[in-house]
DNA sequence: CCCGGCGATACCCGGCGGGTATCGACCTCG
DNA sequence: CGAGGTCGATACCCGCCGGGTATCGCCGGG
């Protein structure tokens, strides 16, 4: 199977449409159309039906979907990494981390590396919420930050790097900033403050809430009044003015890992982890 | 990037020689290195470093070698996949077992398993040792059981099933076997014992023990007088005649794991995995 | 009932992947 | 030191396949 054909069944699998596709892909119809069909013939099973009204997957088709996209992952990630192997200004590795989290943990860590014999210049890739592990897979980082629950490592190779409380950010003036404590209950439908709605694919709920990519974003929202949020003990080192902070009781306690692809065989990669564990 | 691409140049980086690589595809040599070239025009670096004698890998090689393979791996797990879901006579999941491991929790998982609402038909795969990782990352598997700290898990989900110890399994007369507990060192350079080499790309360094790729080769080999060695206790249950188990005071224990590739959404999978935590 | 949207089919063309022949560099050996 | 052998690169040719345009057939809706 070739990637080409791969990137072809994909694209129709996700428009579920075969003049959508084929406009994605920057080419006609038809030879998309005899291309998906040359890879059922190769597959010996069906990935779409089609009526002249609709496409639908298979159950194959759901398989090589799930199975294709990761696939086609792995391979941008070969490329991508061999080209920066190959790059004469390489930056040695590139960390992604959630834009506006683990600041202070970020810091320490890039200044310890720094510090280490045989030490390369680290590139900090900002990632929106939940893209560090794409990051990872696809080969745009070697290394990333992520945060459990939130992030998903299935996949990843991971260390423990610690835990910590949340705590609500609420605009000051609020009511609840009297409080020494509330509960996610009391978080719940606050009038006139609406939670944010996270982008990406994760789950755009339609709702009132203004929508937010990383944290930074957040932040300012929650700034001007327009929205709160719950976040990780470690954002009060970088609240912006005319926010407040108060603890939330019951809400899950955070953990941040450091991850990186598991066949890394990269003694930066291997450094950096190993520094971030004795910080 | 494409498969065919990076299927060459694996071939020739592995081979490091542009005519066993090209015969071991099949094709002939120059059209070999033009698209080696290429591939290396495409992507801006050079992988290769040749000179009329002999062929080496540059930096940027290396990592295209590690990460191409996981890639290829990815488009075989991809298509082998999508061929079985699609296959008529599907069995509904394949199961990968070391040859000779684990024999008496595979037939109560298997047993459990089917009495389960919505089972479906579980291949076993009978690996041997160390081949249940690839055979999972590659998609002749969707799920596997491990031994740690043998197998490797990297890249995979997994769940913990138990510990236990291990024995050394020895012919039955051998001076060893009147002890109530041997220790490695007691076990070190038995006369007229050699230790088995275990077959495979893990290492076969050269020694004077018989090449072995599973377990019930091992035990058949034991029985033989020809070599001892050292194993789960749960391997007890299948000893053949003519071969005693002697407890291993300082051996590591060993820990059985079922594991799925990290991005399988797979119900049967998912019923196996929770099957197997039950027992 | 006709129109419009959509996927499939028919057909053509150019480029690219694969082949053979040969070159040029370099090591080995008499 | 020169001849032969090994090995990768180059030159050149061909057939196929991937991509294009034109068009058909099906089907749902106004």
């Amino acid at each position: 199977m070739e990637t080409r054909e791969l990137r072809y069944f994909v694209a129709v699998a996700e428009e579920l449409h075969f003049g959508r596709a084929a406009q994605r892909l920057g080419m006609a119809q038809p030879p998309l159309s005899r291309a998906v069909a040359q890879l059922e013939r190769r597959l010996g099973a069906p990935l779409l039906t089609r009526s002249s009204r609709s496409v639908a997957l298979t159950p194959a088709g759901e398989v090589l979907l799930a199975e294709g996209r990761a696939a086609l992952a792995a391979v941008e990630a070969a490329e991508r990494r061999t080209r920066r192997a190959g790059a004469a200004d390489r930056p040695g590795v590139v960390l992604a981390v959630k834009a506006g989290a683990s600041a202070e943990l970020l810091a320490k860590l890039l200044d310890a590396y720094a510090a280490e014999p045989g030490a390369v210049p680290v590139e900090v890739l900002l990632c929106a919420v939940g893209e560090q592990g794409p990051a990872l897979r696809d080969g745009r980082a070697d290394v990333a930050l992520l945060h459990l629950p939130f992030d998903t490592t299935a996949g990843l190779d991971t260390e423990e790097l610690g835990t910590e409380g949340q705590v609500a950010v609420l605009p000051a003036g609020h009511a609840l900033t009297g409080r020494t404590e509330v509960s996610l209950a009391d978080l719940d439908d606050l009038p006139g403050l609406p939670p944010p709605r996270w982008s990406g694919p994760g789950g755009r709920p339609a709702g009132p809430g203004p929508e937010v990519r990383d944290h930074a974003q957040l932040l300012q929202l929650v700034q001007l009044g327009r929205t709160y949020t719950v976040l990780p003990e470690s954002v009060r080192s970088q609240l912006p003015e005319g926010v407040v902070t108060v603890p939330v009781r019951d809400a899950a306690r955070v953990t941040t890992v450091i991850a990186w692809p598991p066949h890394s065989r990269s003694r930066p990669v291997a450094d950096l982890v190993a520094t971030a564990l004795r910080l």
